[in-house]
DNA sequence: CAAAGATCGCTTTTT
DNA sequence: GCGATCTTTG
């Protein structure tokens, strides 16, 4: 290690106080851009190199695998190497590894695998049809959350009581879909944080040795937290080490998830002895954007005040965009990003564009691509979610625990191999007269085909199909266990099955789809020498949140969510309308809006420079038009930190430019009647007209200077230009009544 | 049993 | 307006 860094240079006095903090119990509220990576990267260098703590003794947890890796550069940073022995990662990874290490003590072996949600559904969905229950009274969507609500609370079946038939069809299901997790010796996401609850709980000497050995716990996003987690931080508390916890009441945003932002308070709570220190200096945004945000904010109750300072200057005032529809919204987006990367060299990937759901990027992209810009696109199930890649990861995991039932159902018909569903209930209903899962059976069928005692159970044709079935998977299972590498394992799989002749079809979507196999192959190739079950932990834990490529110069197109612990020099958040954001699910529960409001508090906050906020008129909601008004939010931002653009008939736009600067959100009565409808202003004469200003050419106009035509359409007897101007930006003006010059 | 066509039902956010 | 599920046909 370095000894002579000082880590301390560059901190401000409260930044200081946290790094250099005694062990024992400090909360740390860290306002947005407030340096709270820094100071819990600084706090660890510190500890090791100052207080020399080895860093085996150190245990970090982050919310996202994105934060994880960031954290784990910086620190390499700042020592100059990476530290040794430390544990660092989000709350599930640091279960699922304790839980392999210590599965003597529970009720499953080692190698578990981790179902998502997906997965989760299929085995609900199995439970529901073994117990005849109406799939159509009954979706296995809505068991599931009811389910994972239970569990988030650290609720067994046991814990539960119904008082109705539905509450007691829902216990039903829980209670049956938990034996048969447990026979596919499968976890959940839930799991994972419950049972390491419980696995400290009944064992108090394991409980005590990681306690003994993680002397410091930091935690990132406290409040974040849910009751499984903090008390997972209780248990490792027990020995009086010391806990490190850094979060900020206004950022939390996962209450469905089971998180309470509560259990900061509860913290103070629980150890009395605490210290706090609170961080309200931002070193990230323009004082425009924390006023906005502080605007927002500041309507909700049950948090601590803090007064966020920047000495950025002023900065530049907030646009406020609102269009017609969604299509114009997504449009005056694109266009507006194209522009400033023309006209102000803005650069793409210092643009970050925002919203609540995930449907809402689709137009967005299609904006994009017809304005030719490149984008990356977080999350949506881009690359894990696809049916192929699913397929292999299905084959992988089987290979690696046999007695994954939703894997197997997943794959023993792909491709297929005259294995349908009759056989495979056959199957499962064998397996389970048994004792023993479906998996076993193949392996027996598959070793010692017709004098296999399974074999007379089924028609020959069946049993034949079964046992060839079983023998690839048994061969795929020695090839592992003698430790070939896994790209090899995965490729012979690949090459048993033709995976490649059915999946790639000679159609444009084919090719794609061998592709995704292709890189899933690439994936393997950096876990070749660490193995299948590393490999296969990463597939379950690593999202495609977590994939954002860095060194792409284009804007990013990301939900809310997960723009969280990220900033961007312009920042545009859209569907800033009542139904979207706030959601529509969220409109009759306080807690949900106060939610919803932190929600856009996060966004607002990304900002370091210029923020747009955009909205529309009507959405396309399942195929038809709804009609929106302004989300509520809006009107919480003081007028003079806004500049209003679009939505005005082109006439107006042309007359009274600053109408539209000194108009106030809280003067608005909605929905108005003028409001609602687009309506082009009415045109005296219907001729037909030349174009004057054609795309690309630069105009003058006399109040706001000089600019650049992006389009122009002539409609309705006028010709409708697009003008990004130099000084206010983006305008449509009809050429009429704008009275623009050509400028040569 | 598999592929192609018809119909239903639903959209929040993610480890 | 999409994807998952049901229905029909070969």
């Amino acid at each position: 290690m370095i000894p002579n860094i000082d880590f301390l240079s560059g901190l401000n006095d409260q930044q200081k106080q946290a790094v250099t903090a005694e062990l024992g119990h400090v909360l740390v509220l860290a306002g947005p851009g407030s340096g709270k990576t820094r100071v819990l990267t600084h706090r660890i260098a510190y500890l090791i190199t100052q207080m020399y703590l080895p860093p085996s003794n150190i245990l970090a947890v982050t919310f996202t695998n994105k934060a994880a890796r960031v954290m784990e550069n910086r620190l390499e940073n700042l020592l100059g190497q990476k530290p040794e022995g430390i544990w660092l990662g989000t709350f599930h990874s640091i279960c699922a590894r304790i839980l392999r290490r210590e599965a003597e003590h529970l009720g499953f072996t080692s190698n578990f695998v981790i179902y998502d949600d997906d997965d989760q559904q299929s085995l609900i969905k199995t439970a529901i049809r073994e117990m005849n229950i109406d799939e159509k009274m009954f979706r296995p969507a809505s068991i599931r959350s009811v389910i994972s609500a239970a569990k988030n609370n650290m609720q067994t079946p046991d814990d539960l009581t119904s008082r109705t038939y539905r509450e007691e069809v829902n216990l039903r299901v829980y209670r049956r879909y938990q034996e048969l997790l447990r026979a596919s010796n499968a976890l959940d996401f839930d799991d994972l944080l419950n049972e390491a609850v419980n696995l400290f709980a009944a064992n108090p000497a394991v409980r005590d040795r990681y306690s003994r050995r993680f002397r410091e716990v930091l935690v990132d996003e406290f409040q974040d937290t849910n009751t499984a987690q903090y008390q997972i931080l209780r248990h490792l508390g027990i020995t009086g080490n010391s806990l490190f916890v850094v979060g900020d009441e206004d950022q939390s945003i996962y209450r469905w998830r089971g998180a309470d932002y509560r259990n900061v308070q509860s913290f103070e709570r629980d150890y009395p002895d605490s210290k706090k220190i609170l961080l309200e200096q931002n070193y990230r945004s323009t004082q425009m954007v924390l006023d906005a945000a502080r605007a927002v904010i500041d309507h909700n109750i049950n948090r601590t005040p803090k007064r966020l300072f920047s000495d950025n200057g002023r900065g530049e005032t907030i646009t406020v965009y609102e269009s017609v529809d969604d299509k114009t919204e997504a449009e005056y987006v694109a266009e507006t990003i194209r522009n400033n990367i023309n006209v102000k060299q803005w650069k793409g990937s210092q643009v970050a564009v925002m919203y609540r759901t995930n449907a809402q990027s689709r137009l967005l992209e299609e904006s994009f691509l017809k304005a030719n810009l490149p984008y990356r696109l977080v999350g949506a199930q881009r690359f894990y979610g696809r049916r192929e890649v699913k397929d292999i990861i299905a084959y992988l995991r089987l290979v690696y625990n046999p007695s994954d039932e939703v894997s197997l159902a997943r794959v023993i018909n792909v491709p297929t191999r005259g294995i349908g569903d009759k056989t495979v209930a056959a199957l499962q209903q064998h397996a389970h007269d048994l004792g023993i899962s479906s998996g076993e059976v193949l392996a027996g069928l598959g070793r010692q085909g017709q004098e296999s005692p399974h074999f007379p159970n089924f028609t020959a044709r069946v049993a034949n199909g079964l046992a060839d079935f079983g023998a690839n998977l048994i061969s795929w299972r020695d090839a592992n266990t003698k430790g070939i590498p896994l790209t090899q394992l995965v490729q012979r799989i690949l090459d048993d099955i033709r995976y490649e002749d059915y999946i790639d079809d000679r159609t444009e979507e084919g090719h794609q789809r061998w592709e995704n196999v292709l890189e899933l192959m690439k994936i393997a190739l950096e876990f070749d020498d660490r193995g299948l079950d590393e490999f296969l932990e990463r597939l379950a834990l690593v999202s495609d949140q977590d994939t954002l490529a860095e060194d792409v110069e284009a804007p990013t197109l990301l939900t809310l969510h997960a723009a969280k612990g990220l900033e961007f020099p312009v920042v545009f958040i859209t569907g800033l309308d009542d139904g979207v954001l706030p959601h529509s699910r969220s409109l009759d529960d306080p807690e949900e809006m106060a939610e919803e409001r932190r929600l856009l508090y996060v966004g607002i906050t990304r900002a370091k420079d210029r923020l747009y906020l955009t909205r529309a008129d009507r959405r396309s909601g399942y195929g038809s038009y709804e009609n929106c008004s302004p989300s509520r939010f809006l009107k919480d931002i003081p007028s003079q930190l806004v500049l209003r653009q679009g939505l005005i008939a082109p006439t107006r736009v042309g007359r009274s430019p600053f109408k539209q600067r000194t108009e106030s959100y809280a003067n608005w009565t909605t929905p108005s009647p003028s409001y609602g409808t687009f309506r082009p202003a009415p045109r005296q004469q219907k001729q037909q007209v030349e174009q004057r200003f054609p795309a690309n050419c630069r105009v003058k106009h006399e109040v706001w200077g000089e600019g650049l035509v992006v389009k122009s359409v002539l409609e309705d007897g006028d010709e409708t230009v697009d003008v990004f101007f130099d000084t206010v930006g983006f305008k449509r003006l009809a050429a009429s009544l704008a009275r623009l010059e050509i400028v040569p």
